[in-house]
DNA sequence: TTGAAAGCGCTAACAC
DNA sequence: GTGTTAGCGCTTTCAA
């Protein structure tokens, strides 16, 4: 059906090698140059990267298994990154794991049938298992997001300090006088989670505050969770004066919960919330957030990639952490002053 | 680095053809079996499908190019569709185009060269001059949300009847007499936003209404606009009474706007929003709402490529409407019984 | 600069 | 049931 270079070989009289050479870039004759465009024009030659790849051995696909699809975080970020891997002629094949250990399995499988170059992961298997196979087989695997404990030194990954993250919001909260202090987390056992509990407790250590464990929700990083999360605190006998969540779409829940409830924003709660997507823009602009740079996150994963990808001799692995920022809005107060 | 059939064959001692029988499913001697899969953990043999590609003339990738990743709409149905894809060993590029129509050509070529089996559209291009070249290639090409007049009965879609569904909706505030019914649209020009300015015109004609220029209002499918077209729309002299809005985000933004001015709903003002998620659970429980079926169209999608790509003779297309349900709640009132 | 030829890893006749 | 072989479309020596 398709041409081949084979069938522009007939029609232009040149050799293979000629023709290969040209859609590599390399010089050839003016007047062979433009036998080869007519062809390909009257053949409508299209080069067959099938055919490439496996000459080549190097697909030009990278693999990306994610846990959720239906996550602005996760989409932005596997935006930003597809967008740099393809102006590099790489493909992106996405696996969506449902945050599924088994799936996620099966996705990493099947992407290594496909010999993809290289594996981003956004990690839902915690034991790293099914990376196994992938540093086997010698592919740079990169983790972006959520580190793996068994894999360190193992792979590269870009993160950010989730730890400095919270402690910069809590932190914040404890210099205004709170003391009482509600935490809306994602899921229970996973990598950010974990570390933004951390933060969450250091802080409240330097602060010499006794954590209440009433005060800790997980919400599960979705806007329903977040929504139900501060449903649950606002109930509680001793309310938080302050509360900090701990991703974009827990926190439109929590600010939804507050709204319904006529809680005031920050006369009777201090909320600082998190990750201020471009979609955020007019509608809560005096929420104070720990803003992660999710378009950096996908540009670093994507650039780093393309290093481990061109430097044969991979041996070191690099961690990049990113920090986030706290980006002051209106919506915590200090307890110190009296309310006007 | 890797093993192939031919290590297999040494170690084992078999032919080509006996291994790669045995790898599709063919019968093999139990010993040989044995001794196959011996081998096969041994090196470590993992099916090159590239070079299966290569022979056999199928990718078995099917291609994605859809405007925008950050879409809860657009993730949920490619969610569904890849999860089925997989499932029958089809692997998807997405691409990502931001609604650019160069990048949507772009994305289209690049993914020829990749030789898909198929290629997925959610058009950016309304023209669908981007579509040209995979339909000369004898490509299946499948759009879904939005039809392309120029390719009517060249293509199969799957769609949503988005005319019934804004005379739905519109039909049920007229019904409960409304006169003044704010609309906001996603982008002008789409394919879904002219339908669902068709729908709610003709709800209109139908009870006499003559329309009313301001209040019909460009949201751009994204949580800001919805925001901002409902402050402005709250801004007119002479307010709606009721107010349409035509996807999940301008829903979410509306619904913002109304609290923050502390409008009613539906006392003040009736609304009838778009898309029910699963995240939107327990938060707006009352909201009325046009439901797509996100999932079945996800599924009707892959299940409809799967057709395409199993039919050689495809000779016909096919255009799969599915209907959108008008979902009860109590957002909305009736004009013509006075508030209690 | 150009061409001939070998081979990437697999499948599918075909012969045994 | 199994082995031999040709060839998918390309890149890449190597020689001309």
């Amino acid at each position: 059906m398709a041409a081949t270079l084979k069938d522009l070989s007939r029609e232009t009289g040149l050799g293979l090698a000629t023709l290969s050479k040209y859609f590599n870039g390399g010089t050839v004759r003016e007047k062979n140059r433009i036998a080869i465009e007519a062809a390909v024009k009257k053949l409508r030659y299209v080069p067959n990267e099938v055919a490439r790849s496996l000459k080549t051995q190097q697909s030009r696909v990278i693999g990306v298994v994610i846990p959720e699809l239906s996550n602005t975080f996760i989409t932005s970020i596997i935006s930003s990154m597809e967008d740099i891997l393809r102006r590099h002629d790489y493909a992106v094949i996405v696996c969506d794991c449902r945050s599924d250990a088994k799936r996620e399995k099966e996705a990493v499988e099947f992407l290594l049938h496909r010999r993809v170059d290289g594996l981003i992961n956004m990690a839902t298997d915690p034991s790293g298992a099914h990376l196994k196979a992938a540093l086997n087989a010698g592919i740079p695997v990169l983790l972006v997001d959520r580190l793996v404990e068994s894999l360190r030194g193992k792979t590269s990954a870009v993160i950010i300090d989730n730890i400095h993250a919270s402690l910069q919001a809590v932190r914040k909260l404890t210099d205004l006088g709170h003391r009482r202090i509600g935490l809306v987390l994602g899921s229970p056992g996973l990598y950010t989670t974990n570390q933004r509990l951390t933060g969450y407790l250091n802080a409240l250590q330097e602060a010499g505050i006794s954590p209440t464990e009433d005060y800790i929700r997980y919400g599960d990083y979705t806007m329903d969770g977040g929504y139900q999360a501060v449903q649950a605190l606002l109930k509680l006998k001793k309310r938080p004066s302050a509360l900090f969540v701990t991703n974009f779409e827990m926190t439109l829940g929590a600010m939804l919960a507050l709204q319904h409830q006529n809680i005031r924003v920050p006369e009777d709660l201090s909320v600082i919330g998190f990750d201020k997507l471009e979609l955020f823009g007019e509608i809560f602009p005096d929420l104070t957030l720990i803003r992660q740079p999710q378009l950096s996150i996908g540009r670093e994963a994507a650039n780093l990639m393309l290093d481990l990808l061109s430097s044969h001799d991979a041996v070191s692995h690099r961690i990049v952490t990113l920090t986030t920022e706290l980006s002051e809005g209106h919506s915590v107060r200090s307890l110190k002053e009296p309310l006007p």
